[in-house]
DNA sequence: AATAAAATTAAACAAACGTTTGAATTAAAC
DNA sequence: GTTTAATTCAAACGTTTGTTTAATTTTATT
């Protein structure tokens, strides 16, 4: 459960995390991992305990920060429009930034089979959930946000339309002309968030 | 790549579906379909060949009427925004229904270890969004929707939004105090539809 | 009723799986 | 420099994997 972990076990998360990622958590072998990490099979075991271990530990590798980052963000003196559109923001980047790590959790999270890794989630859910409940309330008070919003569904909307365009790159890459990592990402930066930024506006103003 | 499954065929996919929903693909094995099927474990290779075609069957048994749903859709007399509606409610309706086929659909199309088994339905994608683009012009046209419209970008929000909230249904299930599959269902058919609907309605007549 | 075809079965196949072992090597402590 | 601990390794462990085989049973055809 602790965080400090050494060079070769990182290196050996990276790897992981990559092929995890890229294969499943089931399609990806230890041999995989240890093949394309350069160390011999009984590493992982030795550093983590098994492969499930593994796992729990790139989840607690990668989503430890997460916390801090949005509590920083609720301090600033923004007005709520503005600090909705910075929570997209930082939402956006970060995913983006850590997809790998993402894509897993998004993938163990709706299986059956792995139900124990992700409590720890669930937490960071509700909170960021309080968080957004707090800011959309704010608005509402001054006047800026329409008053019949159901906030358990904005997340959804955020994170899924992100979700369902990174998990179908290969067709926007296409369909958009984007043929390197950097232009993708540069779209996904630009272009998407604004128009994430651009729904959720128009969800939280628009009066029926 | 015929449609004409037998029952003891049929019965054999639904179990499969079922399984790599919860489970996915490669958290599947033979013998567990086999088992849960009540049949022998050969009869899925003397039946499909093997078992990486038994899901080639599979995608093409579950997804071969949605092509002909959508076109009788977009042949009705209805105004932009009310066939926009009626776009998104056959959409939740009836992933919703064939809720299993599509996180399977979900999840080996973001895994780079089946592409080939994709191809029909990135036809099927393509088909659909010039379906939109048509509708969302005609709108623009007699001035109810806005001009700057992304719309290679509203669907990854339509079917984002909703699979997220399916992917993350034990949570939303216990925030929203859904305990039955009915009470789940009626949310998704009813709250959720309406979100969604709500929330393209509000991106498309927004004007920046 | 005899024959041919289709369906089902248990058993076996080689290959890959996660994990463990015990010896060999390297690093740290004294 | 010696001892102790940590790391690395090849090899083997017992299971499980997807698939095939060949014999048997069921169904259909003549």
């Amino acid at each position: 459960m602790t965080l400090d972990f050494n060079d070769k076990q990182i290196r050996i998360l990276q790897v992981a995390e990559k092929l995890f990622a890229e294969k499943g958590f089931d399609g990806t072998s230890i041999r995989n991992i240890s093949k394309e990490a350069k160390i011999n099979i009984a590493m992982v075991s030795y550093y983590f305990g098994s492969k499930e271990k593994m796992l729990e530990s790139l989840i607690i590798f990668r989503t430890s920060d997460l916390k801090m980052q949005l509590e920083n963000l609720l301090k600033e003196a923004l007005a709520p429009l503005e600090k909705i559109n910075k929570l997209i923001e930082l939402y956006v980047a970060r995913i983006n930034k850590n997809k790998g790590i993402y894509q897993i959790l998004h993938f163990e999270l709706s299986s059956k089979k792995r139900q124990t890794n992700i409590k720890s989630f669930t937490e960071v859910k509700k909170r960021n959930l309080e968080s957004l409940k707090q800011i959309i309330h704010e608005g509402q008070e001054n006047g800026d946000f329409a008053k019949d919003i159901n906030v358990l569904l904005i997340p959804p909307t955020i994170l899924g339309t992100f979700f369902h365009f990174q998990m179908n790159r290969p067709y926007y890459e296409e369909a958009l002309g984007l043929k390197t990592d950097e232009s993708f990402d540069s779209y996904v930066h630009n272009d998407l968030t604004k128009h994430i930024q651009k729904t959720i506006k128009a969800l939280l103003i628009y009066e029926k």
